[in-house]
DNA sequence: CCTGTCCATTAACAATTGATAAAAAGCAAC
DNA sequence: GTTGCTTTTTATCAATTGTTAATGGACAGG
């Protein structure tokens, strides 16, 4: 068997462990994807029928806003999710950009299709469910952080989060992802 | 009919029309629910097991931060959509609180039943689908806005969201929304 | 009418964060 | 190594936002 498809069991199963026939249902289904660092493999208003899971690297999920500033809005690490279809995509096209920060390596799935077999399979419904929840969960605890904390605290919450990413991709997604300038996070970094 | 059954068509409509035969099958489920001003309908960590749809008034999400400020999370005002069961919910309880900040009069479906009809129904998980990704849409946009914007831009960002509000809830609950503090919502305002 | 409470405003000062520019450090291509 | 390019740090000053405390208005209950 192809040793991605073991690495997306493994991850699902992290998550909300599901039964091997109910992943055999998954497997079949599933495609081996690569881009190099810098790569927007997800864009802004382009058509994306895909789910994802990060087997290698690291990514963001950003916009950009009136002045032309890519706002980070999450990270995406290794063994995790991407944000469900469903949630990135309006009127089927990507309502935000995604780009890899590192190579990355990501397992892919017909959306459409894992949306059939939610409907069909209750495991695999609860799978997504959960994967959803979380998704929602991280997006309202980074609300509260961004609407109750300061800088610096925000700073010490995302160490927490995202263990060892400070080191590896550039400061400004980070800066922006705290909803600061770069300047002012190398100023905190300092303390 | 009771009225408010057709109000809750309305809204449905306003967001994602749906056939007769749809609705009909909604319908049946369908329960009224009123609140005073200042009650609490949903709490942190308590079971709830409904979908529902404001009719009159107003109401806010929030959680509670360390310090033990309540921090605004979003605010539903009349004939809308509160966000979705399955979002606000983890492992049966619900993630977070919703306060009536006027009274306020809903519409609520059971939760399972409603997944239920969506897993049967397309019209109605087309339905179901909008709304999740219209409250997803909306936090993305909040989040960009926290995360890019001064605050100035980010109470004229709130003026067009929600006209008309600013003059009829506590400024408390807005400045918690705006992630600043009363004191500078106040400042802001007299410019 | 008076009282107490809650909420919004105002003021003065402190702390945080932004803007700009210059210097230093990494890093890839040659 | 050297050259360019980008990223990060540092410094200075300005602007924004927070903190604390005092003031005044709105309103319900007595």
């Amino acid at each position: 068997m192809d040793s991605f498809k073991n690495n997306v069991k493994n991850i699902i199963n992290e998550v909300c462990p599901i039964s091997e026939l109910a992943f055999e249902a998954i497997e079949k289904y599933l495609e081996f994807e690569s881009y190099a660092k810098g790569a927007d493999f997800i864009s802004l208003n382009k058509e994306n029928d895909k789910e994802y899971f990060m087997l290698k690297g690291i990514c963001k999920s950003y916009l950009i806003n009136p002045e032309g500033d890519e706002i980070t809005i999450s990270f995406y690490v290794e063994n995790s999710i991407l944000s469900p279809h469903s949630i990135r995509t309006s009127n089927m096209k990507a309502n935000q950009y995604f780009k890899a920060l590192t190579n990355v390596e990501l397992a892919s799935i017909n959306a459409s299709k894992f949306e059939a077999l939610m409907i069909e399979n209750l495991e695999i419904r609860n799978f997504g469910n959960v994967v959803l929840q979380k998704e929602l969960l991280s997006k309202v605890d980074k609300e509260i952080g961004l609407a109750s904390l300061s800088a610096k605290d925000r700073l010490l919450k995302f160490r927490r989060k995202y263990k060892m990413l400070e080191n590896l991709i550039p400061h400004g997604a980070i800066a922006s992802y705290l909803g600061i300038t770069n300047v002012s996070l190398s100023r905190l970094r300092k303390e």
